[in-house]
DNA sequence: TTTCTTGCAAAACATTTGCAAATCG
DNA sequence: CGATTTGCAAATGTTTTGCAAGAAA
């Protein structure tokens, strides 16, 4: 169906691996888990292929805080969530109300095409624990 | 008022420049707006500095969609919208609704401490021209 | 003098690119 | 064959760091 390219070898195994991830991957921790499986791809071949996929819209890219990007299968509209203790990232699903969505496309003039939102906040887990350092 | 350091002339400098800015300027900018005031600091300074204002409060870090990390003098809390078509960056004032934010702190079990939202459309301007290329 | 800052250059990363070789269809 | 993709290494761009010299308290 899609046009151009394929699944490759080194793409499926990427795809794989983002999609079996709970953890919202960076490239590098991708690379790591590729090598653990016995791969070993270049670098330029990893980017390549999560941009691939990416514009296949088979997964997302994140730009969440950090210098790195992560990645995401879920491509389902939604949102993320950060902990500031353990560095957990979590998803969002709850939409943004729409009226509040008018309400900026009338003060800055904008006609509003995508939204990204990032929440920082304590996780359940660090929550409980009385731990307060990041690690 | 301030315990450690103070605002040397590089750092003044570059606050001025920042604040004096209505584009939310990247370090790189920075420096370029230095050189044409005479200024000629070294890249590592300009780093320092722009992290020593971030931590005094005095101006906020962005990291938008780019690479590269943005500077703002308005530290009041607010959001920024991305023109996808010219790429100005423009302040967003309406802040979230207090329901919906609950609605998210039940859903993922955090206790939400932060927010940056990231609205990406096409600013008044590009709307009324038909241009339809970046730059 | 003790502490903070600067300047400079090198290092550290994340990511992209160029090009030849390999692969796919 | 012709187009795409890989591997590799080098280049790029942003930001950080180490260290000696300079300025400030």
């Amino acid at each position: 169906m899609t046009r151009k390219g394929h699944l490759t070898v080194q793409r499926k195994a990427i795809l794989d691996i983002v999609s079996g991830a709970s953890d919202h991957p960076t490239a590098s921790d991708v690379i790591e888990r590729l090598k653990i499986q016995g791969f070993n791809f270049a670098y330029g071949t990893v980017y390549n292929s999560l941009r691939y996929l990416t514009d296949e819209g088979l997964i997302r890219e994140l730009k969440l805080d950090g210098d790195a990007s992560r990645y995401d299968a879920r491509v389902e509209e939604h949102q993320h969530i950060v902990c500031v203790k353990c560095g957990k990232v979590d998803e969002v699903f709850a939409a943004p109300p729409a009226d509040w969505l008018t309400q900026i496309a009338e003060e800055t003039g904008y006609a509003i095409e995508d939204q990204h939102f990032v929440f920082k906040g304590v996780c359940a887990a660090c929550k409980t624990s009385k731990r307060n350092t990041l690690q």
